[in-house]
DNA sequence: CCGGATATACTCACTTCGAGTATAAAAGGA
DNA sequence: TCCTTTTATACTCGAAGTGAGTATATCCGG
């Protein structure tokens, strides 16, 4: 069995919660996803990038997991030795620091996708967005139908509702009609802030994978401090879903998990009646898939 | 940026289920499953493996992505060049030959898996696997807490329920207890037949895969034939998840999502009354996500 | 033409979920 | 002091969804 060879590299969507607003750790002033060479020395993949990341960032990494692994990149590695492998990942850090403080830099997902925003209602550059995208549909009469559907769903046009899960096919789309600028050589008008190479599409894939599994598995509290209150963690989850939820059916869902129980203390730093305060059940819930079956099963 | 260099593999997990078994295609009698280099020729992974299959088995491949990939395993490559990078995939295919025959082998999961398939009631061999994991548990007091959890959770013992998308931590589960070998060698007492390398792994991480995606995405489909009755796609379904369901709510469940259509004719190869033939509804389902939004939105 | 086998259709109680309303407890200014 | 604002917390209600069971239809083979 023969093996190709190829140069591995490690890419980190590195996402914190701070203000109530989403960011990821950036190097070049925001123009690139921290990334680094698989070396020899790591024991796997994830320890690797574990260590990584405490040595360059200080803050120790709550949740790692797999993203994607890209090959099929525009620039390929030039010299003879083969293409470049990209293995990217999705952690979560508990931000302290100031934003913008600091030696890594934080910037907002929104700068980013300014339309994934839906807190303060649809944002007005989707009406921008969604007008050039029926231009593209329209200009090639072969592909009307396919694209009007793909765009309808994407973004919650003709009938279907907005999903925040679809961030990474609307980017997907954007990119395919031209859109969306990769490389920073802007051509006529595009949306949100670029990044190098493919990495705006690797944090796309990032913000897509955790606003899905937030539903699923409680990986929000990885993002929480020790103690927080009920409209901090609701602030939290709007923060990342880019929506706003309903408060008594969002403090009726956590209680009904029974992922997190009272500190017995209290907090009146909000301006109204004083927040209990509570702290999420580590111990007991580590390994607790949230995932009803939605098969329906039947007796013996 | 210094890219470390390594070798680069791809391993695919191609399913399908013929005669009410899931199945999976093989190399070496069963003991691997098909690998090969990452070629530079290949547009993308995807890409490559797609071509790769077709001109190895000869069945086009319905559906195909990506798994993990791994870099931790025991076997590096033990040259200077640095270590073999895995990428997997899991593949579905409409397989037509009959099972055992053919270049290609296809292997049942549960001759791997044995503990996996509860169609028939849990099977005798989970009360040897839970009483040795017992056994496990009990030989580390000061983990045996934190075991305890894992193993019950995991298998559905104490209190919880037998979960079939928790199919690879199980194995992780019996892997760290020593209950399964990977590399042939035959220690007291071990389950399922193994496989080279860490190939059982990642065929179980494939399988756990399948069994959750069907339940939020119509990956079925890709399984069945153009036209099949309720009945057997109930049964692919059952094969996937080893589980049995419970008829009416399955039927129910599969038209309120309108994905099928009758052709309009029946067959009355099953013994009893004709059943009516289905088709899945290509065109206009394309993109289309099951999953309702779990969170609780709020107006405006 | 009757029983076995399979397919299909309907019912019902119970739980979950979307949506709205009501009460409680702080801060601050008139 | 008390009233308004602000935030937190608690309760209600109908619609929709889900688990579980029962009833009817249509074939085959004796």
């Amino acid at each position: 069995m023969t093996i190709g060879l190829a140069h591995a590299e490690l890419i980190a969507v590195l996402s914190a919660v701070t203000g109530d607003e989403p960011r990821v750790m950036t190097v070049r002033s925001g123009d690139a996803l921290p990334s680094g060479p698989f070396e020899l020395g790591h024991r796997s993949l994830q320890a690797g990038l574990r260590e990584w990341v405490r040595d360059q960032t200080g803050h120790p990494l709550g949740y790692l997991e797999q993203l994607y692994t890209f090959a099929d990149r525009d620039r390929t590695h030039e010299d003879a030795e083969g293409r470049t492998i990209s293995i990217s990942y999705l952690g979560l850090v508990r931000e302290q620091a100031a934003p913008g403080a600091g030696k890594p830099g934080w910037h907002g997902w929104y700068e980013y996708f300014p339309w994934e925003d839906h807190r303060r209602g649809g944002p007005d550059i989707l009406a921008d967005i969604t007008g050039r995208l029926e231009g593209w549909i329209a200009s090639e009469p072969a592909r009307r139908e396919h694209r009007q559907r793909r765009v309808d769903f994407a973004f919650g046009l003709g009938g279907a509702v907005w999903n925040e899960d679809l961030g990474l096919q609307r980017y997907e789309l954007m990119y395919e009609a031209g859109l969306v600028t990769e490389a920073g050589c802007p051509p006529a008008k595009s949306f949100g802030r670029s990044m190098f190479a493919d990495h705006r599409r690797i944090l796309a894939t990032g913000i897509a994978r955790l606003r899905a599994k937030i539903k699923y598995r409680p990986v929000v509290f990885e993002l929480m401090p020790e103690s927080f209150t009920l409209s901090q963690l609701q602030r939290t989850v709007e923060a990342l879903a880019g929506l706003t939820l309903h408060k008594p059916n969002f403090r009726r869902l956590i209680d009904q998990q029974e992922l997190i129980e009272e500190t017995g203390e209290a907090t009146s730093e909000t301006g109204g009646r004083p927040a209990k305060l509570f702290r999420y059940r580590h111990a007991v819930l580590e390994e607790r898939a949230l995932s009803g079956s939605k098969l329906p099963l039947s007796r013996n």
